[in-house]
DNA sequence: AGCTCGACCTGCACGC
DNA sequence: TGCGTGCAGGTCGAGC
């Protein structure tokens, strides 16, 4: 269920559990996720050591010792599992089923296991570690947590964009990382509307300030999530088979019908479809 | 060039 | 209980 803090939050469990682990092999169940895995997938990752756990947007990279990249991606029901050397299963011992696709055994017995029921998340090999140009990030948009963010990007990325905000801030080769929650989350936070067009962002008696606000909403809340998603961290670390992923008290995401938490304000948060996505919102407080 | 929409998958909650 | 429907946190690429 990843969106941007759920990532980071799995990088940095990953990165706590896995940092200088060698892959003993590679256990694979399925040949393909979105994509082809490369045929050669498994016997290319035999005996490189995972240097540092990296992210670009939602995508993992995973620096290998000599041989560039593993980059992954979780799609929408991907998670990666770390569980400690095997037990056998009547001692409380992990079993694998049916969507456990790919399983890295390290030197040591400790397994992570990529599990994706949809089968919408990837992998992928970046031999010559040069992921700037890999076909999937080569136009990627900016980190919505990195020094670009700020309200003159936004307004200036918007200006000729006559699609709804909601549209352009889920496009990944403007802002890389924000998905269908945290844009909610976020244009509310701003109290601009999911349907107001993007090139109206800079437009108004004080140009700047809505970009400016908007700027400010999505650093704090992508903040705010991986901050809850950290706590978790522990859970992750413990490998129960439960990722520990941040459940956020979301203000406006599955809220149809319930009532807008703006102090004063009575209306109830709508839910309309944009390019084929639910949008929660309030109507008052969102304009 | 910019934008919308279908397609890719499985699981789950719901109504009949 | 069983079945059909719609929906789900993503995104690529065809087609307008």
């Amino acid at each position: 269920m990843p969106e941007l803090p759920e990532v980071e939050t799995v990088r940095a469990g990953l990165e706590q559990a896995l940092r200088g682990a060698r892959i003993r092999c590679v256990e694979m169940h399925r040949t393909s996720l979105r994509f082809p895995l490369p045929e050669d997938f498994a016997a290319y990752l035999e005996g490189e050591r995972l240097n540092a756990f990296r992210r670009r947007g939602k995508y993992l990279l995973i620096e290998l010792e000599n041989k560039g990249l593993l980059l992954a991606h979780l799609g929408m029901s991907g998670r990666f599992t770390v569980l400690p050397p095997e037990l056998p299963p009547e001692q409380g011992g992990w079993s694998r089923t049916r969507h456990d696709h790919i399983i890295f055994h390290m030197q040591g017995g400790t397994r992570l296991v990529y599990t994706d029921p949809r089968r919408f998340g990837l992998m992928d090999l970046i031999r010559d570690g040069n992921w700037r140009e890999h076909r999937l990030l080569a136009s990627m948009g900016i980190e919505p947590l990195g020094n670009a963010m700020n309200g003159a990007f936004l307004a200036r990325a918007a200006q000729n964009r006559r699609m709804p905000l909601k549209s352009f801030l889920l496009d990944q080769r403007i802002i890389a990382g924000l998905g269908n929650i945290y844009v909610c989350e976020a244009l509310y936070r701003a109290r601009l509307s999911p349907r107001r067009m993007a090139h109206t962002l800079g437009q108004g008696a004080r140009p700047g300030l809505r970009a400016e606000r908007l700027a400010r909403a999505i650093t704090q809340v992508l903040r705010e999530a991986i901050a809850a998603g950290g706590s978790s961290l522990r859970d992750y670390a413990q490998s129960n088979g439960e990722l520990g992923y941040f459940q956020h008290a979301f203000t406006v995401y599955g809220r149809e019908g319930e009532p807008c938490r703006t102090k004063g304000c009575k209306a109830r948060i709508a839910k309309i479809t944009q390019s084929g996505r639910s949008s929660f919102f309030c109507p008052h407080c969102q304009r």
